[in-house]
DNA sequence: TCTCATATCGATACACTGTATTTCTCCCTT
DNA sequence: AAGGGAGAAATACAGTGTATCGATATGAGA
């Protein structure tokens, strides 16, 4: 690679706002995970200087900040269903396939208030869903419960993922026969219960966990609004 | 502080063992928060070399995971109440408390699974409580609701929490009327509903909340109980 | 058009991190 | 008493977030 093959640098330097940073730094959390990201890569990745950043953004955890309300724009949906049901139930199933898409949401969700413009966005439409159903204190109840409920199952989720994956091993197998040590405690007869639930349950898959919890949830909501 | 007032250093090194360095983890992290956890500090209120934890843990994570496995040792309740409702409340309360007394265990929570002795104990109580009023799988999908919400609803208040210690305002102050963006959003009138919500709401506090939610999904369990 | 001031970018610096590797020291066995 | 082995400590490395400072380039004023 002699110097002839390389181009010469910009001697402008590149332009920066704070959309191209937050896109680098989702493109290296999507690629490496939450702990891929650090200042001095996201800068490389945009030809520029790791201080430069600092311009933008005062810390890294606002840079996490802007990434988080970056995707909720990926949840918002374009239109409002009239049900509020569905609209809660799209709400709850988008942010899911968010974290799927990229898995470090998880990490975050739930970690920090989220008042950027799309996560202020997400919440008014959950508010909207439900306005005028019942007193408003009661919706905030509601919203506040679907949303700690799919917020935990969430993160549940992708950590079991996670662990799958790094150890080979399906759920189910790894409880069940490979896993050393659950099954060594399983053995002890200390966990009666959890032995039956490893050995007897049928292992559903997580969307339809995912969607059962949900639905439950909401049947409680609308005991709570149809009384008001 | 001269060399007579110093005590001579310890000849033989100072036992270790994981109960110790978890426990000095965990002061560290009831102090200064999950950053200020780091193998050098832990070793030193040990008065041990950094390197020396690597005997007893492989990793750092791994340090995170006993931590939050002492922890729910405080978690499990010393008797199982008979009644299931009330077996799962005391469950999700107990795990609220214990995030309050050690806030960095929001960061933590749900983030792996947990399988550790406490962890497992825990779970093996939530499945107790259920045991026998419905079929296996109906009771895993019960566990995994409700420890989903309060997992989501304690993440939440804990951010809440600190975000007001941060800005030194409550989250009704802040909302209504200190908060400059908050205030400058609202104000844009493009989230009707979160403006209603925070100005004609009354604010709860956050255990009212978090009892209100856990009762809203306790009901859908019972829901699903009874009709196996 | 030339000079100076100001803003901005990059380099350097610092204190710290997790962890691999090497060095040393002390105890036990022969 | 000598040798070997285990385990602790020191050193080393490649990074981290961010403060500070020096250079540079761009705009205004004369």
């Amino acid at each position: 690679m002699t110097v002839w093959d390389r181009p010469e640098p910009p001697t402008h330097p590149v332009p920066l706002d704070r959309e191209r940073i937050v896109a680098a730094a989702i493109a290296l959390a999507d690629e490496g995970g939450l702990e891929a990201v650090s200042v001095r890569k996201v800068a490389a990745r945009l030809n520029a200087g790791p201080m430069r950043l600092y311009g933008y953004i005062s810390t890294k955890q606002e840079l996490f900040d802007l990434m988080v309300d970056e995707v909720h724009a990926e949840i918002l949906p374009e239109e409002q269903p009239g049900d509020w049901r569905e609209a809660l139930r799209v709400l709850a199933h988008h942010t899911r396939q968010a974290a799927l898409r990229h898995e470090w949401l998880a990490d975050l969700l739930g970690g920090r208030p989220t008042l950027g413009p799309n996560g202020l966005a997400v919440t008014e439409a959950a508010l909207a869903a439900l306005d005028g159903l019942a007193d408003i204190d009661t919706v905030m109840r509601a919203v506040e419960t679907v949303s700690a409920y799919f917020t935990g199952a969430i993160r549940r989720e992708i950590a079991n993922l996670r662990a799958e994956r790094a150890t080979g091993l399906s759920k189910r197998d790894w409880q069940r026969a490979s896993g050393p040590h659950v099954t060594r405690m399983l053995a002890t007869g200390r966990f009666p219960a959890l032995a039956k639930a490893v050995y007897d349950g049928t292992d559903v898959d997580a969307e339809t966990s995912f969607t059962t919890g949900l639905d439950w949830v909401l049947d409680a909501v609308a005991a709570k609004l149809t009384r008001p």
